[in-house]
DNA sequence: GTCTATATGATGATAGAC
DNA sequence: GTCTATCATCATATAGAC
């Protein structure tokens, strides 16, 4: 069907879709390589376990998200907004997911690392130490964009993004 | 141990538990009669199935839903959030339960009755036919508080209820 | 690279004794 | 109401042939 060496990137792509449709741990190694044409065990050469494959799904968020908090400076609010909403629209299919499913994938850390990068946000957004009441109208504003990327996905990027940033915006005080 | 007629009580007390700790999939039925110390198939005697128990851990929530967006009345507007603001709050953990697992408890039809809930919501707000920015005002604004009421779940209400309810507000151009 | 066959273990659920 | 014993089913994973 495809050339061999596409089996690897062929398998991440049924696996995210399955993923995303009906969640991690809900979807077998079977759905899988059925939906492939191939055999179960054939998964295995190319991943050395399922978590393998998971994580491999999952990495380029990971990356994405790390980079993101680790190279911004703090500067002009708004522009940062959009950044951000940016890239959570990019792996809009993929943040769903893993906050649908976030005991599951526990054992990735995951939960305490979006909680993190929740928190360096708000650090670049609000400098450190803000008062809790600045916190939660941050967390309004970052996680009212989150839900919004969630929930018109299906929608073009700049008929939400600007509706969003502008909401967030305003939540902020800006 | 305790009253026999109170066994069925424990159960659904673990149970949520377990649910809220570690996902609804991810907690086997063993589990849950280890932690009480009893048997699997003595659940059995209490509930008819897994689902059954599920179902019954949920349904104060969906009532209280149900019963929020079917009996208020459009009006103002910053005490609709806050009535609405109490109510997620007072079901915070079994909320975060249920975005998690979306996918698993799609049998339930819990995703899409929360996604019409939130549209009644918004219509409340906004009255009906509200244009696709305001609407994505209103869902920053909702959806914000909803991840305060996780974010700050350990936090006192009222610490937590204004600013969440102020930031929405803003959102909402109030 | 992919197959068949199989090992091993957990799960939800039932039957029937006490 | 709770137990012991057991079933069918499904999962991840491995061994070894082709």
């Amino acid at each position: 069907m495809a050339r061999p060496s596409d089996t690897k990137a062929r398998i991440q792509a049924v696996a995210r879709e399955l993923f995303v449709e009906q969640g991690v741990q809900n979807t077998s190694l079977r759905q899988i390589s059925d939906r492939l044409g191939i055999t179960k065990p054939a998964l295995y050469y190319h991943f050395a376990s399922r978590d393998e494959l998971v994580r491999s799904i999952i990495q380029p968020l990971v990356e994405d998200m790390e980079r993101f908090v680790a190279t911004r400076e703090s500067g002009e609010a708004r522009e940062l907004l959009e950044e951000y909403f940016d890239m959570i629209w990019r792996h809009r299919d993929i943040t769903v997911m893993i906050v649908r499913e976030m005991s599951t994938l526990g054992y990735l850390d995951l939960g305490q690392r979006m909680f993190d990068w929740r928190r360096r946000l708000i650090t670049l957004l609000l400098g450190p130490d803000p008062t809790p009441a600045r916190h939660i109208h941050a967390t309004v504003a970052i996680g009212g964009m989150s839900d919004c990327s969630v929930e018109y996905a299906h929608l073009p990027l700049d008929e939400v993004k600007s509706a969003a940033v502008d909401a967030a915006a305003a939540a902020l005080g800006l």
